[in-house]
DNA sequence: CGGCGAATTGAGTCTGCTCAAGAAGGGTGG
DNA sequence: CCACCCTTCTTGAGCAGACTCAATTCGCCG
């Protein structure tokens, strides 16, 4: 009886972590039924964003790490002269925040691009828990280096010295997330505007303008506005990975 | 007598740690003398690395961060055509291989730009130790989050308009992360060619090559091939924090 | 001393930026 | 419900800074 109740607690929480999109902090580590409940207590949920809600501001004492679950979130840092450089775009599943552990204060702004929800782990205790569990502890070294890694390649991407090339990686990589999100990755509603696209590629708004018009007449994406379809993902991958002389062969 | 033993023991170790440039990793942590013996234990003082040895390479499996002791380290990755995108130079004092983490294996090249020595932590007993001491584990993570924003300054740097205003924040980022090092901030050799500073800041090398000579024409630096010296600091700042419109108001 | 790679410099082209105007939505208030 | 406004985005014209191509210089190493 008991034993059958905590199946079903375990099942309740996995379930949770699931639809949290935490399933890469809990799931895959061997976490006992105990255990995990320990975890899934310190993980708040945290009430729904609307557009433009900040989920943490440059400067911010609190530090958390947090899981988009639902929606898009934008991080961006101030520059000295005022304007603001985007830093990333969290679609779900992606988590942010690292940033904040070094010195327990919050180096860039997250900034609600839609209506967002998102799972927040206070970082003190995560890795208080985590040092009892090595499981956890690997998954969640592996999950901050993962975020490393992806954020190596937002310069990958603005070393591209063309417009096109770097919108094309930008809306391959938006592509591949969805896929592995299991959403329809050849047509997505994009929720950041123009001007933050533009400051993320390293451009003007302008030139993204340009940039996704002649995407549309070379038949590769149909655009209206913010939503995108990918007519042609071949020759938008081509496009992304083509050497940088070699773009007028391609488009 | 066990005790003063003990003593000296530490003082040793503390040394080493030190030299090594991980005081940042041992120093600050409350670390008791066995507990701070145990970790001297897992660091491996690699032999040194000449100009153009490979740290490691994109794809080994082996993973272990690694403390710049001396000389300086070009860390970068393969594009699809082949080519290259330099991610980062590493000083002495600052880590790298955190991107071999998630894994277990590299996802970046790091080669010695000059003669060079670093110390290797394997990240397996590293993490294992840490488990069991809070304050190694504590600087572990403000380790991490801190090369997770240092990271986050290279797309900062390729989100401006204009090359000079990138070569400046480059040559201004050298001469603060000397300071740290309390090394002389105003005059020094650059170890990487005008490819590899090139490639780290979006440019072609013929632009690199005009950008200092016109730093020099400027009388805000001194340059002779590799070698810099920095004449006016507060113009270069200037340069550096400028925006981007107000370049011509300025250079 | 000669050859070789790295860096600088020059000339010309072109992409992306600036400035400016216009179109298209979305939201608000009458 | 419609008219208006305001923001966002698109498009055009012109300019300029960065890129390409090419030649030359400068060190360095064999």
């Amino acid at each position: 009886m008991a034993a059958s109740n905590q199946v079903i607690d375990i099942n309740e929480l996995r379930q949770s972590c699931a639809g949290c999109a935490l399933n890469a902090l809990c799931l895959p580590a061997a976490i006992g039924g105990r255990d995990l409940a320990r975890l899934d207590d310190i993980v708040k949920r945290r009430r729904p964003l609307a557009r433009n809600d900040f989920l943490f501001r440059e400067g911010d004492r609190h530090t958390s790490l947090f899981v988009v679950r639902q929606g898009a979130i934008k991080t961006s840092t101030m520059l000295p002269e005022g304007d603001t450089q985007v830093l990333g775009f969290h679609l779900p599943g992606e988590i942010l925040g690292l940033d904040g552990v070094a010195d327990e204060r919050h180096r860039a702004t997250a900034e609600a691009l839609e209506e967002a929800s998102v799972c927040e782990i206070p970082f003190a205790k995560l890795s208080e828990i985590a040092a009892q569990l090595p499981a956890l502890q690997r998954q969640l070294y592996r999950i901050v280096s993962r975020e490393f890694v992806r954020e190596q390649q937002h310069p990958v991407m603005m070393g591209r010295k063309h417009a096109l090339t770097r919108l094309a990686l930008f809306l391959h990589s938006v592509s591949e997330r969805r896929r592995n999100q299991d959403l329809e990755p050849h047509e997505f509603q994009l929720s950041m505007s123009r001007q933050d696209l533009a400051s993320y590629l390293g451009l003007v708004i302008e030139t993204v303008s340009r940039a996704f018009s002649r995407l549309q007449t070379q038949q590769i994406i149909d655009v209206d506005r913010r939503r995108v379809r990918i007519l042609d993902a071949v020759a938008l991958g081509q496009l992304a990975n083509s050497e940088d002389t070699d773009l007028r062969a391609i488009a």
